[in-house]
DNA sequence: CGTAGGTGTTAGTCTATACTAATTCGAGGA
DNA sequence: TCCTCGAATTAGTATAGACTAACACCTACG
């Protein structure tokens, strides 16, 4: 018997398929994802990311330009784009038939994204009826790796006057989510600019059609995500 | 700043979760676990079994008699409880709210069973109404990790004449459980048992209250334990 | 235009878990 | 009682993935 080749296509695993997650999202806006951003995004130190990222070069997932960063091959996109769907009909299912709340979703969901069969996932997606939304507003991509790619201004760059669609919120941090949900700043909401303050202050807010006014830090402003509507 | 002290209570892993629900079903009826029947049970080979179980005693999880074979201390089959608890809640959610059917479900929950959270699996236990049955038939261990024991006979056992109500299908193979299904030998049907052949040979029984006959060889009969109701 | 400081990589180690090959144990038959 | 053979263990190796310490590279500032 011939000494066992290697599994040309052997199964991520869970840690290969967090670090092609992240790169996705530190690379998104079209560059290169700097080893030292990666290392923090996953918690681990640099050398780590230095050593899986050979690995994955190796494999094929990913292209690695020494001391530049790293950019996924249409091949490592593919299977970003399959966990990041994952997790996103994940974070839906659990809220809409778990009676899990936005905050709490994601640690759930980090870790269930590498247990669960396309199978499974995909009977979860026909019971939210095909969504294409997470519970943050961000796009959901289908089964087939297409993904909906939004023009969307932060809140606190947008000019005053804009009206706006608030559509995805970015953060996962469940102290900040729980805040934004009682302050009633969830994806759909539609909104007004009233005022900003100076030197990175704050941004005055009205809402539409209630017209209640919201004051929102710098810092949060950065994580609300909206659609321009017009003037 | 002190040399990191090893953490006394680390998360266990996914394999030894799964040794320690082999091991508890393989020492249920009070015996010893064999290495080698660990192994066969987990598909690995037994010096990987020896070298598992070395950590295993040396955590207390179980307790280890050289050439014997092993057994859980209270620790390790409150770990393995906890385990089999989530596997058959999540069998049985899977079957109940994702249209799962009974063959399928064991691969899914085995992997399942190491990513959900004691949060998670409490609230599909309520959204099942705090079930006390899996798909097959099996007991579900409370979350205290109490799990009933009940007095239970196999088919291929049982006297000629006997009133029997299937309790467990003793299988995770989904061929034998579709071919079970087909014939209609699910928990909680009625049957008594017409007659045997010899050496082995086949069972045949009459459903209750139907009449309906069916002929079950020796090697599925002793897959069927059910409860006796008398004559 | 040359270097200092930060970023990235290499070198070396560790743990968990698996494997094969070699060895040892022990219980049942001669 | 003793031997044999299957079961169990030990010895040695491999891989994935993490870490720290040490070194290399790049660039922006002086
Ligand atoms: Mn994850
Ligand atoms: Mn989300
Ligand atoms: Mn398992
Ligand atoms: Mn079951």
């Amino acid at each position: 018997m011939q000494p066992a080749l290697r599994d040309p296509n052997p199964p991520l695993t869970r840690s290969v398929e967090d670090y092609l997650k992240a790169i996705y999202h530190l690379s998104s806006q079209g560059g290169f994802a700097a080893t030292s951003d990666i290392a923090a995004m996953l918690d681990v130190a640099p050398p780590s990311v230095s050593g899986m990222v050979k690995r994955l070069s190796e494999t094929g997932l990913i292209e690695h330009v020494p001391y530049r960063g790293v950019q996924l091959t249409s091949q490592g996109r593919r299977a970003a784009l399959r966990m990041i769907r994952r997790h996103r009909v994940l974070e839906l299912y659990l809220t809409q038939h778990l009676g899990y709340d936005w905050g709490n979703v994601h640690a759930e969901a980090e870790r269930l994204e590498h247990a669960v069969s396309d199978d499974l996932i995909e009977r979860m997606a026909n019971a939210l009826g095909q969504p294409q939304y997470d519970p943050h507003g961000d796009p959901i991509p289908t089964a087939a790796g297409d993904i909906e790619e939004a023009e969307l201004v932060a809140l606190g760059e947008a000019p005053i006057g804009t009206k706006l669609e608030l559509r995805q919120v970015g953060t996962q941090d469940p102290a900040r989510l729980h805040y934004f949900a009682e302050q009633g700043l969830t994806p759909g909401v539609l909104l007004t600019v009233s005022e900003r303050q100076p030197f990175n202050g704050p941004t005055t807010i009205a809402l539409v059609p209630s017209g209640d006014p919201r004051v929102v830090g710098r810092e949060l402003a950065q994580l609300l995500w909206c659609r321009a509507l017009g003037t």
